[in-house]
DNA sequence: TTACGTGCAAAGGCTTTGCAGTCGG
DNA sequence: CCGACTGCAAAGCCTTTGCACGTAA
């Protein structure tokens, strides 16, 4: 169900002919930035990838990382979520691929759905109320199989929860 | 479609019940930021709260607004949003009433609307995928009717859009 | 060469926190 | 009275901006 990132090498690839067909630099920053969208799992945020970069040595100035991620959303490569914990978070496309999250309360895992039905039928009730949709996001918040066990688990020993 | 607030008083009300029931002191200022959150229209900001309630000769603190806010959240008579504006609207809920939200990219009206089915099919994808789902969102962004329809008209005299 | 990018640090916008004074129950 | 609240200002957090220097093409 879960779509996997695009290759990382697409992306970058993607990445630097978007720039060039601009007549933008492709830099090294840029490119790392890029690579580090995809490497990195879960739907990084500004600082993840910043520190992902760290760690391999490679540093690169926030205000840049946050540059590029801008260039990245504009070229429709990676898509920005806001999950309201006060920060967003990045996620690289590989396109026609439309999915929407869950996301864990508790440990604050990210998985992904798709569900074609559910799309169109957005598509629908915006159409009905005289509204030019042009996207659109689901998010379901709760618990995933594993804190959901764990919550059980931690429920039956005695008495009362928390 | 769309629902209206909840009839302020009822809010009000609701709201000092559940500070009784804790014990917890019901405040001039407590009354009239939930007072305002069902007057305001337009799912209001801490902000827009702030400067209801400073037309009306009522000052209330920053800190307090937010600190209010957070209770009634909590208390389940508010909703809150991120639209991914940089910062937080809030919206008075009347018990069993779902719905969600179509916002537009260019004047940032919102509007509701609600379906049954959408809701259900979202528990069964959670269910589905072993997720306990114990809230979602559901956004619509594009354009609303008066937007969509500046937008032909401009587009018809001449030639390019900018 | 030259426009554009980068790093750094400071500034910004929203939200939270610390603390002394105040007030509801 | 006492615990909880309020106002105020300062601090926090993520993100953006200004500017001098550096670099892709």
């Amino acid at each position: 169900m879960a779509s996997r990132p695009a290759e990382p090498d697409a992306l970058v690839e993607r990445f630097a002919r978007y720039l060039r067909d601009r007549r933008l630099p492709v830099t090294r920053q840029r490119m790392e930035v890029a690579q580090a969208v995809t490497r990195v799992a879960d739907h990084p945020s500004a600082d993840r990838i910043q520190r992902d970069l760290a760690e391999r040595k490679i540093r690169v100035a926030t205000a840049t990382v946050y540059r590029t991620l801008e260039l990245l959303v504009q070229s429709g490569l990676v898509r920005e979520h806001d999950f309201g914990e006060g920060f967003r978070r990045f996620e690289s496309v590989s396109e026609q691929d439309r999915h929407e999250h869950l996301i864990c309360q508790r440990c604050g895992k990210v998985v992904e759905f798709s569900n074609d039905r559910l799309e169109r039928m957005l598509e629908l009730i915006a159409d009905e109320l005289d509204f030019l949709h042009r996207r659109h996001r689901i998010e379901v918040y709760g618990l995933c199989p594993d804190c959901r066990r764990r919550d059980l688990v931690a429920l039956r020993p005695s008495g009362a929860p928390s």
